[in-house]
DNA sequence: CTGATTGGTTTGGATAGTGAACCGCTTGGT
DNA sequence: ACCAAGCGGTTCACTATCCAAACCAATCAG
């Protein structure tokens, strides 16, 4: 069963990035059900690819065109995907739509954070976004990039996040569930840029950081150039089910800026933990009082 | 091709209703994948049913406890249910919400017909619902209640809606494209109430008649009691792809009452067909526009 | 015309899903 | 205390299902 699921959630970090692609002998070899295929097939989908052809969605999940056919005419007869007449490629369908809404109208997690979002990032003028876990990686649910600069950070990239290689991630470790930092540091870690942790004890150490910051900063650990910082979001049991950020070029990330942009992206999460159903554990609500101390004072 | 495509989605109406029991073993005869099967399984979520346990799963789909057992774990590997930790029961997980916001945020449907929802319910201070055709049923993406009145219609029901017993099933019948009347006709036509229509003629009759008049009236098709009239809207090819409903109790609806509302449906679903890119078809302009003259005039 | 795309379909052989029975646990009635 | 019924979860032989490679038909470029 261990087994089994850890097997599972390396694949989910697997279309992270485009494909591993080494050996294609090695990555037949992960078991994975059919569900889970063709679900996984869903997560190639994103805001500057919302249409895929067939031949295309064969090269991006590396499997058999038939099967990729058939799975995808299936998640069409579900409404999952739609095909365009004339086209003939698939976008997300209406189930979607109807499941979300199902979801938010008893546990309104996006309608109440979508709006915190899109006032910090008016605020900061910089990206926002806001995600939770997901088994071992992170899903984006929703964010808001107000930002006017010239330089910007353009999310539009992937809605699945790692969470060894993000502040979110970093963040969600720190105090999210127990069982993920192991799980995370048993995986491999994917290296994106240099300063990519893959070192398992080194993750420790930057998680054992994060802990008693009470937020989470990082530069160019998944892209050059890009920084962020982000603070949890925790439920009732005060365990972190998920995560907001900033995002901004790291020549925007002077010291007097951060500090400036943290106390904000605190009082965030602090609004969003408590208009979720959370709560705070013991030991933060002082480390971030102290944090808006010193930001104040600056 | 064909006859498994007619298969696959009698079966999509069958979860309509609980599950249609006659013979245990005709249920199993339908084929149809794994996907499937697993998908299915969300569609039992619903506002006054968010979590489910896997003895209620099976007891809902009839279908074996391993199958569904694996089925579920595997749905919230992928995110698409989440598990409570200490109840063990599921509910819909992060997954739909990221990615019907991928789907909105390159099609944004239901952010700009929400709005339109809300609007027209706190004018009409009646339950107005939005839907889309998905295969050969109705999926409702938002919906909104404003109405005061102590006797209204609570709709937390059921998100998928069958075509033949709907008003905004009949709108899209009239006015959708033409292969989905013939399919629904050729299919079995639950009944619901004593005025649900099941024979496939009178549907065609029906239909007709909503083509001319330009919008769907019904009365107790679906359940006693309940009236509702619904107006298609439109893509770009001036088919419809979904539809705008308002429902009351049949109590009220008078002559004026259903004029003075129509007209507010017409003009919702004319600002719907626009906002979200589509047109009108030739001749439904002048009809819906003699409507609107009518209510005035009343 | 060829050749290289595309989406879609067929085939037998092997893999992956199935379901009856089973397990350990909690609940509740007597 | 007892037993029975309910729960979520697991096992394993059987076989239905899916996979891979090859084949179609249509389109497009040169």
């Amino acid at each position: 069963m261990a087994l089994n699921c850890s097997a599972d959630l390396k694949i989910g970090l697997s279309h992270v990035l485009p494909v591993a692609s080494d050996s294609p002998i090695f990555t037949a070899t992960a078991r994975m059900g059919t569900i889970t295929k063709a679900l996984q097939l869903l997560d190639f989908f994103s805001r500057e690819q919302p249409e895929i052809g067939l031949s295309q969605f064969q090269k991006l999940a590396l499997r058999d065109k038939a099967t990729v056919y058939r799975h995808l005419t299936e998640l069409v007869d579900n409404g999952f995907l739609e095909q365009d007449q004339h086209s003939r490629n698939y976008r997300l369908g209406p189930a979607v739509l109807r499941l979300s809404n199902v979801r938010e109208s008893t546990d309104p997690l996006r309608t109440t954070l979508d709006p915190l979002a899109r006032q910090l990032s008016r605020r900061l003028n910089e990206l926002v976004h806001v995600s939770v876990l997901q088994g071992d990686i992170l899903a984006t649910i929703c964010y808001a990039n107000h930002c006017s600069a010239a330089l910007r950070v353009s999310f539009d990239e992937s809605e699945l996040l790692p969470l060894h290689a993000t502040s979110s991630g970093y963040a969600v470790l720190a105090f999210g569930p127990g069982t993920v930092v192991d799980d995370v540091c048993a995986g491999k870690l994917q290296s994106f840029t240099e300063h990519t942790v893959t070192d398992a004890d080194a993750l420790y150490a930057v998680v054992n950081e994060t802990r008693q910051r009470g937020y989470s900063l990082s530069t160019g650990i998944k892209e050059d150039g890009v920084a962020s910082c982000a603070a949890p979001v925790f439920n009732s049991a005060s365990e972190a089910y998920g995560a907001i950020s900033v995002t901004f070029p790291t020549v925007r990330g002077s010291h007097n800026q951060l500090l400036t942009l943290t106390s904000s992206l605190l009082a965030t999460a602090r609004l969003a933990t408590v208009q979720t159903g959370g709560q705070l554990p013991d030991g933060l609500e002082a480390v971030w009082s102290a944090t808006d101390q010193i930001s104040i004072a600056v």
